[in-house]
DNA sequence: AACAAAAAGTTAGTCGCTAACATTCACCGG
DNA sequence: CCGGTGAATGTTAGCGACTAACTTTTTGTT
């Protein structure tokens, strides 16, 4: 992980390959496939699904399907310490730099998607609405995310903040 | 693109090889490629971009963003005929069906996004605000297609509909 | 009929990724 | 200290998406 994460920096994404990153790492190409299921997943996980769908579910009952996966993902993010989020801005500077793989974030925010659709109709909302505004729940914070990622500001709470802003129609 | 399309209905998409596509149209596979970027280029192709950022700026100027966004897709879509819709659908329907085209689309909505977000901007959103609103709402769009094209309720319109009230923050 | 431009073919290669099988390594009881 | 077992790693070979450089055919026009 350390060899792609420097490779990245240094040459980008796309002109780095997986043979390169093995090597760097003093391994096979094969090796690396063991540990990592894709190029792109170095970059692109998270684990903080359950996470987010505890705290949705634990919405207060009258929020509508978007505000309360706006409040759930607000309160999940705090638990999240400083040293993780630098860690998360590295890899999300470079995703936000490598057009190629805006589709690989889309497609793992898929589980995270369908993990808070869950939640939403665990609230009462239907699968579609649940759906609905978890998609583009995701797709405001993933968007935010990579704003803040290339961005100078630190504080990664605030930039998640604009996002539910916005969200919540605040915004002009 | 008629070989293509019969041949992910008969196969699905991943089990169609670029050479196989080529091969149904009597052709090699070098032409199927100087003819489609990619091979998801076949489904995934939408030249709505100006019309629906035309109808954004067209919002009245009081609306905030998302509201903005919303509005404009809805009338730009009152624009598209069924016979249209039609072929859509039988796209978007290969596209629910196979989750590694999930990252495909999201790559496509890139543009639109820009679009979007630009004809926000031209609103008088911050352009953060703008990329947020354009992605919440294409994010919320892509879902709500894309399970209208697995349904059965032939109406497009009203899956819009739906997407849109949930973003509007009127469902539970 | 001649010719320029556009479209299609040929060949060969890169890169991401997988499968099947062989090998080395690390740890653990005897 | 030995032997053995399971995990981690290596080897080879191959598929499929895509690209580059170059040649050939087709097409439309004068």
């Amino acid at each position: 992980m350390t060899a792609a994460l420097e490779l990245f920096e240094e040459r980008g994404y796309d002109a780095t390959t997986a043979a390169a990153i093995a090597d760097r790492a003093g391994v096979t190409e094969m090796t690396f496939f063991r540990h990592f299921p894709s190029k792109d997943a170095v970059l692109i996980a998270d684990p903080y699904d359950p996470l987010i769908a505890d705290a949705i579910r634990r919405q207060p009952a009258s929020r509508p399907a978007l505000a309360a996966a706006i409040g759930g993902i607000a309160a999940a993010w705090t638990s999240v310490p400083a040293p993780v989020s630098a860690e998360v801005r590295a890899r999300l500077r470079i995703v936000s730099r490598t057009p190629s793989l805006r589709g690989a974030l889309a497609r793992n925010s898929a589980q995270t998607e369908a993990a808070i659709a869950e939640a939403l109709v665990d609230r009462g909302s239907s699968s579609s609405d649940g759906r609905i505004a978890a998609s583009a729940t995701l797709g405001a914070l993933n968007s935010a995310l990579l704003e803040w990622a290339d961005g100078d500001e630190p504080d990664l709470g605030s930039a998640i903040d604009s996002a539910l802003r916005v969200l919540a129609g605040g915004a002009s």
